[in-house]
DNA sequence: AGGAAATCCTTAAAAATTCTGGGGGTTTTC
DNA sequence: GAAAACCCCCAGAATTTTTAAGGATTTCCT
């Protein structure tokens, strides 16, 4: 039905998690290890900072690998700019250990890196906070080894979402909403887009038209593209 | 837990499946109606052609309505010019009985109605018809009950293709996939499409040389944008 | 309140891109 | 073996995008 890698070991699963949040970790590990599932025990282990992770992971490469690493996107607040995020542990974790299954963990408001982590580590399962019970959990870690993947349904009409608009922006389009909304003043756009200020300016007005906002500021443009997926 | 529209009624969830096949449908049928559901029976009602699916709905709209629609994708073979889809009975179900959950089932090579699949039903459920099998429709019906959406393995990785590849494509080109995929001539493409041959070459070319298929054939273009998820 | 900075809009010309028709070579079809 | 269809290239025309400059309004900060 299903296989690991050594036939020895087939009594237990090992799980990674990682997340800054000890706490929520702790419910993670507590909810798993009860988990009854084909007769494999499971062991979680957990890490709250990205370089304990990165160490872990790095370390079971040669030893026992994980069947499943936990990743939660946003491993610090937004505004430290500590440039490491989960979607980077995941990339290395598929290049060091490519048979381990990975599920991202995010909050509603990381949504628009779900695009982005869909690019570079094509995770086995991909859950949003709110959705995540106990339930959903030990139904991702099923799925994602039987069956992968697993998305949990925010998850997926996030991803509805930007599949079924039908709105075209090309990647200059998407920089300047990006930059918008994480707080970037106008003056200092052009400072990230290879464009002139009245550019800019004649684009973010045709987006407001597309969105609908027209003659409204770019608040009200990046709420609209915020409830289409866009960011 | 769950609730349906009468209190008096929750000892049935009444199914309807719309398939031209009907021997798949008695599978379906035969599989649904044993299925133990937290004390709920199942009835699976079905209908082999697009009329009397869309009579079945119509009927039900004034009497007892049913829980989840089951919708074959591609109800008539290809080639017949019957306009009429499963796509279509969808809308229709949304508007007479927007209660009801509705699934799609689509074979792998209707992938590319999903994207207006969604946009025009946004249906409870889409399977994938190599996915189906016992446990894959019992655990599809749950879900869409309890907590939709509920899309196949092979429903998911299709949309993720289309999520992540990060080729633009405006209106006019994928119009032109769309009618190169199914066998439209090159010469009879102006007529579908508001520009000059010529036109229509440069942007083939074009897109040939998006999908690194420069210097082959349309037929590799086509095949190509289906890896990609776009046709 | 007062001034500076930032935002938002318009216009018109320059620049870039796309469209078009034409010529011509190769392959497919009947 | 000839007609039709397909594929490629070019250069001018048409269209769209970018840019700079000027000005109106709002916001921010003393």
């Amino acid at each position: 039905m299903f296989e690991l890698k050594e036939k020895r070991d087939m009594k237990t699963l090992r799980i990674l998690a990682i997340d800054d949040h000890e706490m929520t970790m702790l419910g993670y590990k507590f909810i798993l290890e009860r988990v009854v599932f084909d007769g494999y025990s499971i062991i979680v282990d957990t890490a709250n900072t990205f370089e304990l992770g990165e160490r872990m992971i790095r370390e079971s490469v040669d030893s026992f690998k994980y069947d499943i690493l936990f990743l939660d996107v946003q491993l610090f607040p937004p505004n430290e700019q500590q440039p490491e995020t989960g979607e980077d542990l995941g990339i290395l974790a598929r290049k060091l250990v490519p048979e381990t299954k990975i599920i991202f963990m995010s909050s509603f408001s990381d949504n628009y890196r779900i695009n982005s982590i869909l690019q570079s580590v094509d995770p086995d399962g991909y859950l949003i906070k709110t959705d995540i019970d106990p339930k959903t959990l030990e139904e991702a870690v099923k799925t994602v080894v039987l069956n992968p993947p697993y998305y949990s349904s925010k998850a997926l009409s996030a991803i509805r979402k930007k599949m079924t608009n039908n709105i075209n922006l090309d990647e200059k389009d998407k920089k300047i909403l990006y930059h918008l909304s994480i707080g970037t003043k106008n003056k200092d756009l052009e400072k990230h887009i290879r464009l002139s200020p009245s550019s800019i300016e004649n684009r973010k007005r045709h987006m407001k038209s597309l969105f609908g906002t027209e003659n409204e500021n770019d608040l009200a443009l990046i709420l609209a593209a915020k409830n289409r997926g866009f960011i």
